[in-house]
RNA sequence: GUCCCUAUCGUCUAGAGGCCUAGGACACAAGAUUCUCAUUCUUGGAACACGGGUUCGACUCCCGUUAGGGAUACCA
């Protein structure tokens, strides 16, 4: 019995069924086939939904198919409830793969299992041919085998890593390796590189152009002692028999290039086109580093989620942080959806872009303001229901009026505010309207106090106030009351002659404006009254008599 | 240590040897708008990491230095 049979006592499909079984894609010309690779370790990472969207759009820009992949052949850092994560977290976002697993755990797609884990014997059968090549063989080496191999090199200055002759258990002989294996010592199998490290290779990627590389000498392990394969073979495998055109990956796999070009070729396979991108960083003190898992909390799409970013606003932005050009065609192309811009590969950054909240926010900003006081009504009453149960219950308690407080300056303006970034910005808007919400600070009222003739200002207003005003009409008011109370009509005159006046109109609108919302910035004031109710405005004025005593 | 990638305003970037007196967006500052804020409009400050080449000419090409990032695992 030959060690391969003694490693692989069990039947395993044929290459030659495998390749059988994986046909070739049948997509029109220049059609590209992605796909996004996660492994579930944890959350879905904001750079993961990056490569995500980019792997998607290139797909179906040019009629082609984007499919998911899970890569969960690491069963120490596998995390319960992950996978779950990626496929929701990518339908939340609406990066919709044509084939995988969807979230309820339902692979679907002709070029399944879309499982690592669950394609063990696949790549066991091209393990057994690799060692049957003798383009593999087993290693024996254990952990502390391996330290000393490299505190040995370290030492004498050598390159570390396990190849040529410092590879032990590369030229066993057949009795050599069956004495260990009936001796059940652990194993993992090696690829048996024929690279020379002092040969340059040359390597085209879509991003960085052509690189030059050492020739991979290391002899790679390819299936893990438990049996499962390492990410270099399974990749190699997978994009191979599910038909992966281009591969679009983190540039943290660059430097393992040369070894899976290498891998595709001792295979007899071609490889796909690689394009590597840059992670998105952050600013820690004065150097960048990548978006961490364990540091950042918007490293985890969730946050953006949780804080009430529109979903098209955090695709957007990432789009513009591929493309910068997207934001030039977003201007012409307003009310286009994002999917009709044309994302081009090649005008990525080849260096890493920092993440920027501003401009996060610049752009929610616009989305929101595009919106109709329904659609915003409807969109952060959804949020709300996840994320804020008080503003839930606030809102749906009282939907029409916080519908109207949403439209003010919205509803028939030229331009809507861009005020609101995130939903959970809109609580805030929206308090002071609520009478057990609002309230007026102590330096809110001493402001009031400040003003000279406030208390008769806001008497003879009580008297004139009418809902029905128009803007106009209720700005005429606030004229006749500056002027009655020795008050300039505006700045101008007032700067002109200061001694002649007690202030401009602006004095006496800020009487109003906090009495009203007990704050010294609002929207507009009428249409503020106008949907507070005259009940609800003349109470507040009314306060008065209780701020000022006579 | 070794190998690889990257380097333009504060940030994202445009830039393919002369279109560059380096353009745009965000941010910031100033001004304008019958109220504050938010809009909107106008204006402003703000960058080719450094040193050598190549060339009539370099932000652009080459080499080095420096800085940042990545890889160097039975992790992906």
């Amino acid at each position: 019995m030959s060690f391969i049979d003694r490693i692989f006592p069990n039947p395993l499909p044929s290459i030659d069924d495998i390749l059988n079984k994986y046909k070739k894609r049948n997509l029109p010309e220049g059609s590209k086939v992605t796909r996004i690779a996660p492994s579930p370790t944890g959350f879905m990472h904001i750079g993961g939904i990056y490569t995500a969207l980019i792997c998607e759009r290139v797909a179906h820009q040019s009629n082609g198919v984007f499919f998911l992949r899970i890569e969960d052949t690491d069963t120490k850092r596998e995390v319960e409830g992950a996978t779950k994560l990626i496929c929701s977290s990518l339908s939340n976002y609406n990066i919709l793969p044509d084939e995988g697993i969807d979230s309820n755990g339902q692979e679907f797609g002709d070029y399944g299992p879309y499982k690592q884990s669950e394609r063990k014997s696949i790549y066991q059968a091209f393990i057994k041919y690799m060692l049957e090549q003798g383009k593999a063989y087993p290693c024996f080496a254990t952990t502390e085998e391996l330290d000393e191999l490299r505190k040995k090199q370290e030492l004498s200055g050598a390159r570390p890593g396990y190849y040529s002759h410092w590879a032990k258990y590369r030229n066993l002989s057949e009795t050599q390796i069956l004495e260990k294996l009936d001796a059940g010592i652990p194993f993992v199998i090696r690829f048996k590189s024929e690279g020379n490290y002092n040969n340059k290779i040359v390597i085209q990627d879509g991003l960085k152009g052509k690189i030059n590389f050492p020739e991979n000498d290391l002899d790679v392990v390819i299936m893990k002692s438990d049996g499962l394969p390492t990410y270099h073979f399974a990749h190699v495998i997978d994009d191979t028999l599910m038909g992966t055109t281009h591969v679009i990956r983190g540039d943290e796999w660059l430097s393992s290039l040369p070894l899976h070009i290498q891998l595709f070729k001792a295979l007899g396979f071609t490889p796909p086109k690689y394009t590597h991108i840059s992670p998105i960083q952050k600013m820690d003190g004065d150097s960048r580093r990548k978006l961490s898992k364990r540091h950042d909390p918007e490293a985890d799409v969730r946050y953006y989620d949780s804080v009430g970013y529109p979903k098209d606003a955090v695709i957007e932005y990432l789009l513009n942080l591929a493309n910068s050009n997207f934001e030039y065609w977003r201007r012409n192309n307003p009310s286009k959806s994002y999917k009709d811009f044309n994302l081009e590969l090649k005008k990525l950054s080849p260096s890493g872009a920092l993440f920027d909240f501003v401009k996060l926010n610049n752009i929610s900003k616009e989305i929101i303001a595009k919106m109709s006081a329904e659609e915003l009504f409807i969109n952060s009453f959804e949020w709300a229901k996840q994320n804020d149960s008080e503003l839930y219950l606030l809102m749906q308690q009282n939907s029409d009026y916080v519908k109207s407080i949403l439209s003010i300056e919205r509803t028939g303006a030229k331009n809507a505010r861009k005020d609101i970034a995130k939903y959970s910005d809109i609580k805030e808007e929206i308090k002071y309207f609520f009478d057990d919400r609002f309230s007026i600070s102590d330096d809110k009222i001493s402001e009031i106090k400040d003003i000279p003739s406030s208390k008769e200002i806001v008497k003879d207003y009580i008297e004139i106030f009418n809902e029905t005003d128009t803007n106009q009409e209720w700005f005429n008011k606030m004229l006749t009351l500056s002027s009655k109370y020795g008050f300039a009509k505006n700045a101008k005159e007032y700067k002109l002659n200061p001694s002649n006046y007690k202030g401009d109109v602006s004095s006496v609108v800020k009487i109003f404006r906090i009495l009203l919302t007990g704050k010294t910035q609002s929207p507009d004031l009428s249409e503020i009254q106008k949907t507070m109710g005259s009940t609800r405005v003349l109470n507040r004025l009314k306060q008065i008599d209780n701020i000022i005593k006579d």
